[in-house]
DNA sequence: TGACGGTAGTAAACCGTTTTAGTAAAGGCC
DNA sequence: GGCCTTTACTAAAACGGTTTACTACCGTCA
């Protein structure tokens, strides 16, 4: 409540210059035991904690980093978040978090904390097809910008993603080697990286397989569970209906189980279901969820470490670092019942 | 990448002095269609934006609040902190998060970062007994800080909690009316208002029915899956077992259905399981879960906007605003079995 | 004795804004 | 023409640190 005391104060009562205070202070001097005991006690007395702002103003550093997720309460941006905010906080760097609702506004509105210089670094997931902007806006911040988990494209920045390929080939090829064929695909909005590769290493594995889908096999939706919902009821109507979904994240997989749940189709009696992410609560899903499981905590680890290594000198390069994932098999998947293959 | 621009070199290249720029960019100032088309011009060519230290040490307010909670991956904190975030950006400010992993050091560390100036407020979200150093910083810095979700004795701040007697009683007589006579509950932390809380529900409505729990029928435990999973052990192997159990959280009721498909123990049909906090997850559990919903975003929100009303001028009042909850009954409750009973 | 080097500091510039107090010029009114 | 008000600004002082360049003093050694 009380107003802060300065350096100036802390100085006077130590009985030197705020020069001297500082200096010692930031460990850049050594002072005789005497002046240090006198700096030291009047920090003490005066409760003195040097002011953020000025100290960062006058560093020209901000000591902070900024994450924008597409939404924070999503366990799989909150598991990034959250190993993020560890490397930051051990390398002295404080996390500003921001959710930007998939809003590209409100992305750019994160790019303008960064020119500003409240923050030194930016970590940047998207769940959209950028139109441009936020490529710009990350050339622009050459060297404080990270990509993760979804493409910028022709955005000069390091980039950390995983083997969405080969997830989509591994759960789909799970899905053949037991006996499916009519196997369908829901996956990310069109035109998003992440989205276009899963498709790709299921539409692959089907092919390799003999296996040509029909178009309706293919259904877009978003990485929620409230679109994914709405969007599974197509692939219900379709008779003879799929006999296995592989769903382009555990989300669409969760609106998935709960279409099946409401016509009563049972999974995985009636209905094979693989997910993607690999998120700690599948385990525990009526049925335990098969999914392709994302390094998520390496993920945002390993984005962390390379921003704040950039930031802080090290060499800039637009590199693409490709995690690999593992399939981890659950309940959610059989061979297909007799009845329905 | 390259130097940022200054208000002076605005300034200059508009013909005029740094107060005017600065005044008619934050609005207090109109000035001739000409002079402000120029500055215009001059900010727009420079790409100027105003250093965000500066401006924040000169105004003296950080235009940022905290968020400190035990784990920002938690889905329960990531929730309130979502909500912070929306309210917190509505008004104008960042929202910087740390995770404290229930460390009371790193609960500490976020208020030096409030008497540093670092940010104008603090939501504190705790999950252990505190030994009275939190208490004496929120004091310190009353009118910065709110408390949410759990409490900390004896600290001058707003509270916002939800009902947890309340709440602990309408699982315990859902199970009661069911027919359970031998409910457990495995609760939070000793210590821990919420904890005691839900725990004195239980009791209460066991009395109420004129049951008498035995002790071991009180396991006590953190709020977290991995020891909850520990600590459900005991309560398989009292003999006979308990038919039904009161987990004291989400989290806490995920461990105890890990146990028990660990074990081959149905739930419901060998054992009723009620959890609390409605995590928006548990209805596509295996069994969906019944919980006693928490209003979580109404907590996150309430809080964040009582923190910005305080830091704004608002009055200060050390009250407790209790939320209702709201019981969620699922597939995980039913009658004991006639074996069981 | 005077040059040299080390110790223990200090003065002042600087970081980039915001804001207060004030001024010069123009316009209105009698 | 003189007085008052408004308009359109500006100078300079904060804000609270960090950092660079410098000094005063003391002891040592040739």
């Amino acid at each position: 409540m009380s107003r802060r005391s300065t350096i100036a104060e802390v100085a006077k009562r130590a009985g030197v210059s705020p020069a001297a205070v500082s200096r010692w202070l930031n460990g850049g001097i050594t002072l005789p035991t005497k002046t240090a005991d006198r700096i030291r006690e009047a920090v003490r007395i005066l409760d003195y904690r040097p002011n953020a702002q000025a100290r960062r103003l006058s560093r020209g550093r901000a000591e902070a980093i900024g994450i924008v997720v597409p939404d924070i309460a999503n366990p799989f941006f909150a598991l990034i978040a959250g190993e993020a905010e560890r490397v930051a906080v051990e390398a002295g760097y404080d996390l500003v978090i921001w959710s930007s609702r998939n809003r590209i506004e409100r992305e750019l509105a994160c790019f303008e904390r960064l020119a500003s210089g409240f923050i030194d670094g930016l970590m940047l997931i998207t769940n959209h097809e950028d139109d441009g902007r936020l490529a710009d806006q990350v050339t622009r911040h050459k060297g404080r910008v990270v990509i993760v988990d979804e493409d910028v494209r022709d955005a000069a920045a390091p980039r950390f993603f995983v083997e969405n390929f080969a997830g989509g080939r591994t759960a789909t090829e799970l899905l053949i080697d037991l006996g499916h064929r009519r196997i369908a695909h829901i996956g990310g909005p069109v035109g998003v990286m992440s989205a276009i590769e899963r498709a790709s290493g299921w539409l692959s594995a089907m092919h390799d397989a003999g296996i040509d889908p029909p178009d309706r096999f293919h259904v877009f939706t978003e990485y929620e569970v409230e679109p994914a919902t709405k969007a599974a009821e197509a692939l219900f109507e379709i008779s003879p209906r799929p006999t296995a979904i592989f769903a382009g994240s555990d989300a669409i997989a969760l609106g998935v189980m709960i279409q099946a749940r409401g016509r009563g189709v049972s999974i995985p009696n009636d209905l094979s279901l693989v997910g993607f992410d690999g998120l700690p609560i599948i385990e525990l899903l009526g049925p335990a969820l098969t999914s392709v499981a994302q390094p998520i905590d390496a993920l945002g680890r390993f984005a962390a470490e390379r921003l704040i290594a950039m930031i802080e000198g090290g060499p800039f390069e637009a590199d693409t670092l490709r995690l690999p994932v593992r399939l981890v098999q659950s309940a959610s998947v059989a061979p297909p019942s007799a009845k329905a293959a």
